[in-house]
DNA sequence: TGAAGTGCGACAAATTTAGTCCTATACTGA
DNA sequence: TCAGTATAGGACTAAATTTGTCGCACTTCA
């Protein structure tokens, strides 16, 4: 395993794929051009510097979950179908990458082999909430004003943590 | 790109890695048996089915780290450092997967090339700063006692939301 | 009708993770 | 003192995932 030399780790666990990046950061995009009817993905992805044709890919699945409107043809492309604030990370990042599950089991199609016997499981899962937590508190809106964030990534979570058992 | 398909996704998003799986129940296991001087890394990789030599690999590395010592020769092994309650499992997973970030950027070896015009870098390493605080906020102990780590989660990032930005 | 879009499946490349092998070294006890 | 058991760690292979590309069908509009 070459990860596995003692000296040092591939660095970023837990880490976000390029397409939630992506996708956050066209959504970002979005919700500062409330001006413009609709925003191809070319026009996104040439500001950022991101390959087209994936972002494309990652706009079609926003669209198909209905976080985005798309209009096809010329002067085509795609909008945001609620307010930056409604929109969450969390709904982004299950939307692109799937189910956030920190563990390989968790009622998914492919469960680890050592699940019957493994002990961690269940704390885990609480933690994974946690997690989705932290995510489900911050919206679009949040990335686009940055300075109010923290307040209401604060709010948030403490109201979460609150309301249901972490 | 074969994740790519529009009906399905890959399952599992921000997913630990399964060394950092086999740590925490490597970890849970020792402190399930405070009465044994020393455990083998074969003894804990045959009780759960997990490959012995990479078991051995993560052990090292905590060992390495400091959140467990070891011995050498005949009935040798691993044991706790300290106290369950005082090893979080931030220590853990960033001992054996490295510093926790989200994103690719993130001061680390390797920055994402589109880091110049990113604008989301910003409010993600915010987002980062929440779930390291999940992660430290719990312990060890915390995966032995589940029953208790509800509530000692929630008091933990409470505090933790209370006493700096999120 | 043709240029500019979206929608989507298949494919290829790159990267990361998982797991194995092999050797060296340390300790233990008969 | 020597055989056996265990940690320490580097090198390597294999599997899985992520990332990116192509090609084509379909829609819209000027
Ligand atoms: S069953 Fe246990 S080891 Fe397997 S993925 Fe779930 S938590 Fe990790
Ligand atoms: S896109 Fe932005 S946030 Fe994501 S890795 Fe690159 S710089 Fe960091």
């Amino acid at each position: 395993m070459g990860g596995s030399r003692i000296g040092e780790q591939g660095d970023g666990v837990l880490r976000l794929t390029k397409k939630a990046d992506y996708g956050l950061m066209a959504l970002k995009y979005l919700a500062e051009h409330p001006d413009s009817v609709s925003v191809s993905a070319k026009d996104i992805a040439d500001t950022y510097g991101i390959p087209p044709q994936l972002l494309a890919k990652v706009l079609q699945r926003l669209t198909k979950v209905g976080l985005l409107r798309s209009h096809a043809g010329m002067n085509g492309g795609y909008a945001l179908s609620r307010q930056a604030q409604q929109i969450s990370a969390f709904e982004v990042i299950h939307a692109i990458d799937g189910p956030l599950f920190i563990t390989s089991c968790t009622k998914g199609s492919k469960s680890c082999d050592l699940e019957p016997n493994c002990t961690i499981k269940e704390p885990l899962a609480r933690v994974n909430e946690s997690i989705a937590g932290v995510l489900k508190s911050i919206s679009v809106y949040d990335l686009v004003d940055a300075d109010t964030a923290a307040a209401r990534g604060q709010d948030g979570l403490v109201t979460l943590l609150h309301s249901q058992a972490v």
